[in-house]
This record gives C-alpha cells, structure tokens and sequence, in this order.
DNA sequence: ACCTGAACACCGTTCAAGT
DNA sequence: ACCTGAACACCGTTCAAGT
C-alpha cells in the first residue's frame, strides 16, 4: 500500500478513501487479470480444443502477470465475475464432450488446480545460486501443454459425448 | 520470528543466533515436514501404483501442516535433501513405466504441481460469508485421486515399460 | 554459546481534521 | 469527495553488550 501511494504521489492513508483493505483491492485485481483471458465460444465446434485453449490462454495471461500469481493461490483463484465467468464456459465446453454433473465439477477443480500451480511453479522469483538451473520458457510452455493433453484426454476421453467422434 | 520467540519465552532476536534468517528457518521446516512422507520402495511390484501410492502420502502429508503448503508454491516444492530424495524415488519409479529422460523430468513437474498445486487449493484459510461453500474433505480427497489417477495412467499409459502388463 | 535492550527501517490501518 | 498528520500496533533484523 506505501508503495502503491508513492507511485500516487499520495500519502499511504488516502487510498482509504477510494479502497477498502488492501485484501479487497487484490481481490479486484485478481478478476481484472482475468478479464484479459481470451475464452472459446462456447459453441466452437471441437469443445475438446476450445477447452484446451481457454486453459492455455489462462496460463499467458498468468505468466504475463507473475507478481499475482502467489495470490490466485492464496485466494484459491478468484471469485470475482470474471472467474465464474470463465467457470461457466468451461462448464459449458465440458458438457459439450459429455461430461456433466458432479464429475464436471472434479474436471473443473483439477483443470483449474494444473494450470494456476504449472504458473506458480514457472513464475518463481529470483534464483538463489545453489538453486537448480532454470529450464527455458519454450521447454515449461511445452511442458504445460504436454499435461495439460493428458488431463483433457483422460476427462473427455473417459465420458465420451455426441463431440467425441468430430 | 516474534510469534515463535513468545512461544519459545525468549526475546525475538535471541532467534537470531539459531537461525540465519526467517527464510532459511522455513527451508528447513519445508523440507522437514518432507521427511514424514511414506515412499514406497522404488523396487515395489507394482511401480505405477507405488506412484499413485507417493503422491497420495505426499498429499495427505501437505493437507496435515496446510499453514506450510502456500510456502512449497512460493519456493516451488523445496530444495532439501528429503525433496530431492522423493523426486529420485519418482523418477525410479518412472523409469520402471518406461517414462525416461526428458519425458520423465515433464512428469515429475506435472506430478509434483498437480499434488502441490492441489493441496494450496484445500488449504485455505477462514472463509469469507460471501464465499462458495467448501466441499467436504472426501470429496476433495476423491476428487485429487480421481485427477492423479487421470495424470499417471497418461504418463505410464503413453509409454508401457516392462512392467505395463503387470 | 546464548541471551537481552535498544534501535532501525519497515508494514497496514484508523481517526480526527482540513479543503 | 478526497487528502493530510499523527498515531497505533505490528513486522524482520542488526548490533553492541552482557553472562
């Protein structure tokens, strides 16, 4: 918050006046960010691949954003409109593959779990020297997507919809 | 520090001549509370369920200390040597599967943030009035075997070793 | 080797007061 | 409506000094 007032050119206390903690102006921040998530129609055609993408897309906007990400973790991701907006059509894009009832509400858990952990565990914070060597960007964006495959093939895969066969 | 020195009935910066620093004295912890998870033998029969086996002791070791499990994902799961020694355990394991070289070292972090990334999202803190309501323990616990199971029939399922027919 | 007193440079937040 | 000064109750940490 001091800093945050400094770059205001204010004084610490004025921000009580537009915000009501420093917890609720996170909060507000949190669903900000995901408003920048770039979510399938839920009508695309391959609901399989537009789930795909929306979990892709969730994880950029993460990693474009690491100072957060330890928040979305601490909050356990969000409740702000755009998140449930974001659950809503992963919901939707679940269902388009079959998979609905409480078995979504598992395949949205784990989903969700995969992707803002894979962002916690890339978006660490300066590396102490006798730490291990950091593995490149491209080989950690692969190896999201590599588990991330193998989580949408299992819960699709296993409940397979009118989709499956497209 | 102040907290432990109060419990310890000692002035906080007596702490300081144990402990080289806040940091350094949760390493430690992390990696301590690492010591208490049950691996199984790497030569077990079955190396896929000794899998499922290691990352469900871990899990349930996380959920018992939930107050350490957001330090794992700011630190990304510790660096000492019972963290060390579980990860060989893991990759023993998937050696055993089939799984190695670089296609074990992306199981390992799809492994690890899944467990990790999962028990930060079961281990949050006092619930606001406004908040969705908690699912049961059990429910939460099946619902991590189900994801893990997805995870670990893909990894060893893409790549039968050996030991697939078993 | 282990502790203390005093201090430093921080936090988030409240409250009365000013414009 | 928005800001300030002053203060409160905190932090982790250092440093000189004591036993």
């Amino acid at each position: 918050m001091r800093t945050l007032a400094d770059r205001l050119e204010v004084r610490p206390n004025a921000l009580y006046s537009h915000v009501e903690s420093k917890s609720a102006l996170i909060d507000d921040l949190l669903d900000e960010v995901l408003a920048e998530v770039d979510a399938p129609d839920p009508a695309v055609a391959d609901a399989s691949a537009g789930l795909h993408a929306l979990m892709a897309s969730t994880y950029a906007v993460l990693l474009a954003h690491p100072a957060m990400v330890p928040l979305y973790l601490a909050r356990q991701g969000a409740r702000g409109p755009n998140a449930r907006r974001l659950g809503d059509i992963m919901l939707a894009l679940l269902a388009r593959t079959g998979v609905t009832g409480p078995g979504a509400r598992e395949a949205l858990r784990v989903l969700i779990v995969y992707t803002i952990g894979f962002a916690a565990f890339v978006t660490r914070g300066p590396i102490e020297p006798d730490a291990d060597p950091e593995p490149p960007a491209e080989e950690l964006l692969a190896n999201f997507d590599t588990g991330l495959r193998w989580l949408i093939e299992a819960i699709t895969g296993s409940a397979p919809g009118p989709d499956a066969m497209g």
